[in-house]
DNA sequence: ATGGGTGCAAAGGATTTGCAACATT
DNA sequence: AATGTTGCAAATCCTTTGCACCCAT
């Protein structure tokens, strides 16, 4: 996607909020995260940022979104067990991974989300971020059942 | 833990339930997550098991419980992105990890557990399956905070 | 004998780390 | 200069696969 400079000064001020100095490969990162809700995967911001940052390296990616993982900046996606997928849509909501394909889609309705407020105590330990994961067959393969 | 032989027929009857032949390395694998619900990882399995099925192979507990996890007979928890961890304990609840340790627990308590009945329909997808996760910091490490 | 189950070794991938070069203040 | 960032290459570590052997039916 070409409009990644939609989302620039959004990108800015996450960082800020979260006290990360804006370089240029953050920015970058952030803006991918905000232009694409699509629980993209390291290789594809790396894929899809590295002709517009040519000096973007995969170490950077890496680090760059756990670093905005462990500050709460984004959120990481550990749904699919075997890649680590990252969500720059901070509120709550689930996601659902289909068993057959693969796909890994936004869930909605309210009664999803618990009282997924972060921020509480619960049994001792105090929460500040709330998954939610649903496993199952998607409408897509559902149709193409057998 | 030596009380392996505790939940022997348990084991079996859960391989049973979900047409799973009852090799002696898989009621082994089975007993070991019934004994343990502590959301083991493989190697933590296999070390443990390895004296007592000197034959047990670590091929054999990764394909193993990736099929329980497959077929429903045990969940697969990916909370802590470094490694998989499994659960016989099937009923939904919500896990929680420990930013700063790292450990991961069992969450109670109802309201967590929304209204989480795997099988039924959500927005077109068949949900057979659900996962909640809590991150923050444990009771322990809250106790030790700067 | 036949189909499923196991285990070894090797392959494959994903992610992290060490360290030197670079940018920014 | 001093500090924080980045990128390359190498190292790790986790997990899966290929394939031959074994077991039970």
């Amino acid at each position: 996607m070409r409009t990644l400079e939609a989302k620039r000064d959004e990108a800015r001020d996450r960082l800020r909020e979260y006290n990360i100095r804006p370089s240029q490969q953050r920015v970058a990162i952030m803006q991918y995260l905000l232009n694409h809700y699509t629980h993209p995967s390291v290789d594809e911001i790396y894929d899809n940022l590295s002709p517009l940052v040519p000096t973007l390296s995969k170490t950077t990616v890496y680090n760059t979104l756990r670093m905005f993982a462990d500050v709460g900046a984004a959120c990481m996606v550990t749904i699919d067990d075997h890649h680590v997928m990252y969500d720059g849509n901070n509120h709550p909501h689930a996601h659902f991974i289909c068993r057959r394909c693969g796909c890994v889609k936004d869930m909605h309705g309210d009664e999803l989300v618990p009282e997924a407020h972060p921020r509480r105590m619960q049994d001792g330990c105090l929460i500040d971020e709330v998954q939610i994961y649903y496993k199952g067959i998607c409408p897509e393969c559902l149709g193409n059942a057998e």
